[in-house]
Parts: structure tokens; sequence; C-alpha cells
DNA sequence: GAAGTAATAT
DNA sequence: TATATTACTT
């Protein structure tokens, strides 16, 4: 089965598009006055970066610490344990942008709660890629959060991701297996995610004792380039929703049977675990509190690390 | 402390 | 609903 494996792997890869087919979808969603507010950069290379006011400065070795980085985001506490509250302010959308900034209080950031994520399908597919190369052995929240590379993900996001992704993985063994009646029972709601991007064929081995056989995945191969992901931060403010924001994940629902490919698919570099090569622009994502208790209706906070600009 | 799982909360 | 958080176990 290792051939199969291989065959796979190499197959998909060349299905990746280049980078040039890569479109610019950060610079559609953010917008000039929000990324000035929120002081999110975008480079050309349709990465955004949040540039939040943080105290770890990046240092010019950076670049070999990137692993590092990656792991402390989120420092240890700083001085005011107790500003686990945040200031009240003026609760208005502009003063997201002072982040961290200003403010005597300084940067309660790393005891902020990050927006949640939106695991777009891009993301999710990078999900899964580095769980493949990591190998069902290795493919812990930890290393899988590393290989990722992903500006501003957490190891909970992805544990928590990848429980979900395990009970999908169970689900399709199951009905692969078994045989029972219906087979149409996986795709439900929920599936839908995992199902735009396809499952590598050892994750639903089943009698899996001994065949946690991985792929190394030290060398992926071609692929060298060196950006990161970073984290897009969307408010979702009632009031400001742009209809561009919050269609994150909105409508991969038409489709036409059942499966949807996306033309871009996000190819970052899998920086080798062993020392990751550095792209870490921003060691703490962008992400944005929530400074207003959110109101039940919808005053929500959503972090999305991939647009899914689908359309 | 990290990870896995289930339950629960938002 | 999707994701986060918590409690508990390993």
């Amino acid at each position: 089965m290792r051939e199969e494996d291989s065959n796979w792997f190499s197959r998909w890869e060349e299905e990746l598009p280049s980078q040039e087919e890569l479109m610019p979808l950060s610079q559609t969603l953010i917008t000039p006055d929000l990324a000035i507010a929120f002081d999110i950069t975008t480079n050309n290379n349709n990465n955004i970066i949040i540039q939040q006011q943080q105290n770890l400065q990046l240092q010019p070795q950076q670049q070999q610490q990137s692993l590092h980085l990656l792991q402390q985001q989120i420092p240890t506490t700083p001085s005011n344990p107790t500003t686990q509250q945040q200031q009240p302010s003026s609760g208005d959308f502009a003063d997201s942008g002072e982040l961290g900034s200003a403010n005597g209080a300084d940067e309660p950031a790393r005891t902020l709660k990050r927006p949640r994520l939106v695991w777009t399908p891009q993301l999710h597919k990078r999900f899964v890629d580095a769980v493949a190369h990591l190998g069902i052995k290795n493919a812990v929240p930890k290393t899988i959060m590393q290989l990722m590379s992903v500006d501003g993900l957490t190891r909970e996001n992805v544990a928590s991701h990848l429980q979900k992704y395990r009970l999908y993985l169970k689900r399709m063994q199951g009905l692969s297996g078994g045989g029972s009646g219906g087979g149409g029972g996986v795709d439900a709601a929920t599936d839908h995610l995992f199902a735009s991007s396809p499952v590598p064929p050892h994750f639903l081995q089943q009698g899996r004792t001994n065949s946690d056989h991985f792929l190394p995945f030290v060398q992926v191969p071609a692929l060298q380039h060196h950006h990161q992901m970073a984290a897009a931060t969307a408010v979702q403010h009632p009031q400001l929703q742009q209809p561009q924001y919050h269609r994150q994940v909105g409508h991969f629902g038409s489709p036409p049977n059942g499966h949807f490919e996306h033309p871009f698919l996000s190819r970052q570099p899998q920086q080798q675990l062993h020392r990751m090569g550095a792209p870490v622009h921003s060691p703490v994502a962008g992400y944005v509190e929530d400074k207003e208790s959110e109101n039940a209706s919808g005053g929500r906070k959503v972090l999305t690390l991939f647009p899914t600009g689908d359309d």
C-alpha cells in the first residue's frame, strides 16, 4: 500500500495550482479602511499579516526560530494578571484598531479571546496535508499546528478540528466497510468541509494496527515557497457586516453533485519540521478581541485564516 | 504538559 | 451549525 500512498501523494501535489494561479483573495476581503483599522498589512503574495502590537519583537534571527515563535505565539503572561477584563472603552468599532496599542493596559492580547476560527476548505486542506505528511502516528495537534505553519493557529484550534476530523474518518470507515444499506449517510451537513478535501487513503485503513507507516514528512518535494499563511481577522459587527466578510464558508453549498474542487488550493510551504524555514511574519497572530460581550444576536468575531473566495 | 475523548457552551 | 471550552483520563 505504500506505493499507493506515494502515488496518491505525488498525484495530488501535481494538481496543486501554481503560485500565479492563486488569487489574491485577501485583498478583496480586506478593505483598505479595515486594513488600516486593524493594522493589517497585505503583501503581494496574498498573505495577510496582522501586525498587532506585540511585545515579541522580531529579531533578525527569527528566520531560524520560526518554529519556536510559532510555539510561543502566546508567551507567558504579561505583568498584568488582573487585566483579564478588557476595558469597556468606547466600544466603538474604531477602537478595535487600538488592540493592544496605546492604552495603559497594553496588550491584554494574550489573555484575550481569539475570534473563532473558520475552517475554510483551504485551511482544512492544509490541515489534511499536514496530517498526511506527519502520518497517523505523528499527527498530533502540536505537530500538525507546526507543520501547517499558519499564523495565529493555536493548538486548541487544531485539536478541536482534529477531534472532529477523526470522528468523520470513523464514520467514513464505518460506511465503507459495513456496506449497510444507505450509503448516503455521510454527506451530512457537517461533512461538507471535510468532503472538500480528499482523504488520504491510508487515513481510512481500518485494521491499521501496525500500519502506521507514515510518509516522511521532511522532504516536501517542490514546495519551496516561503510564505506562510497568516491570519486575517474579520470582525463581524451587526452593522458593519460587509457581504464579503461573513460569507466565509458560506456557499460551497451549490455543489452540483456533492463535491467541489477549489481552483486555488493553498500550497504553502510545509517547511521541514526540523527547522521550519522562517516565514513567520507575525509571531502573534492577529486577533481581535471581543470587547463587547458578544450579543447573542450577532456581534461575533471570526478569525479566518483563509479566504474562501470561491466566486 | 500534551494528547484523546466526550460533553457542553457559545 | 461550527467551533471553543471544559473535565476527565491516559
